[in-house]
DNA sequence: GCATTAACCACAG
DNA sequence: CTGTGGTTAATGC
């Protein structure tokens, strides 16, 4: 098994790793493919790997007191549960796959030796869990203070910018998965999409989006 | 009071 | 699973 040796996506840590570390971590790895709606690992089970997608759509979500709470859309190339990992002994979230996925299990202890012996790859991760902690951070505050258009229009625009990096896209998620990620009802978000419809801010039809006017959009996600 | 916002319910494709 | 209409509760002017 020498696939992390040769793997072209590796993370931004693991180009600090050596030959002979990259090949402990090829031995060490579990490379597991995922379907759309499949969960990669659910909330509550006991975690003792870090995950590491490699190329596809995960949400990332938990179960809070009323409903169903998506905390993010992760695009791989990308650390998945560093913070659930490492931070308890079981996840408090779960993950599932928005499209097909391909992932890889890393052994934590594989990982924690890494961290204690290669100080550029723990830097790496360290960057990685603080930018995360920043997007967070913006996610929080824009949910609390916009009101459902402007939460709409700020995940349209993520989608496009962040995930597809296009204007036209289909959205990976059912209207009631939208609602769950951008804390709407499933009916409110079939109205607000309709709304921007009618107004011409977007074109859509079924799943797939067509953004036609980005500055009203942004306009909306800004002041909503 | 009246208008706006958004949740809940119900029913129809 | 979605889209729409009616109703209701909360909030702001």
């Amino acid at each position: 098994m020498e696939i992390c040796k040769f793997c072209n996506k590796r993370s931004s840590a693991a180009r600090h790793l050596g030959n002979d570390e990259l090949e402990k971590l090829g031995h060490s790895c579990v490379e597991v493919s995922f379907e759309k709606g499949d969960i990669i690992f659910k909330q509550n089970a006991l975690s003792s790997n870090i995950i590491y997608v490699r190329e596809g759509l995960v949400k990332i979500h938990m179960a809070g007191p009323e409903r169903e709470q998506i905390l993010k859309i992760a695009k791989g190339p990308t650390y998945l549960g560093i913070p659930t990992t490492l931070g308890d002994k079981v996840n408090n979230y779960s993950a599932t796959a928005l499209t097909t996925t391909e992932v890889c299990f890393i052994d934590i202890q594989v990982f924690k030796d890494f961290i204690d012996s290669n100080s550029d790859f723990a830097y790496e991760i360290i960057v990685n869990l603080c930018k995360n902690e920043l997007g967070h951070f913006h996610r929080c505050v824009n949910q609390l203070q916009k009101q459902s258009p402007g939460r709409v229009a700020e995940t349209l625009l993520f989608f496009a910018d962040e995930i597809f990096e296009s204007d036209i896209f289909d959205l990976p998620l059912s209207r009631h998965e939208f609602g769950d990620l951008t804390g709407n009802s499933r009916e409110n978000v079939s109205r607000i999409l309709s709304d921007l419809d009618k107004e011409g801010v977007i074109k859509i039809s079924g799943k797939s989006i067509q953004i036609l006017d980005k500055d009203k959009l942004f306009f909306i996600s800004k002041n909503g």
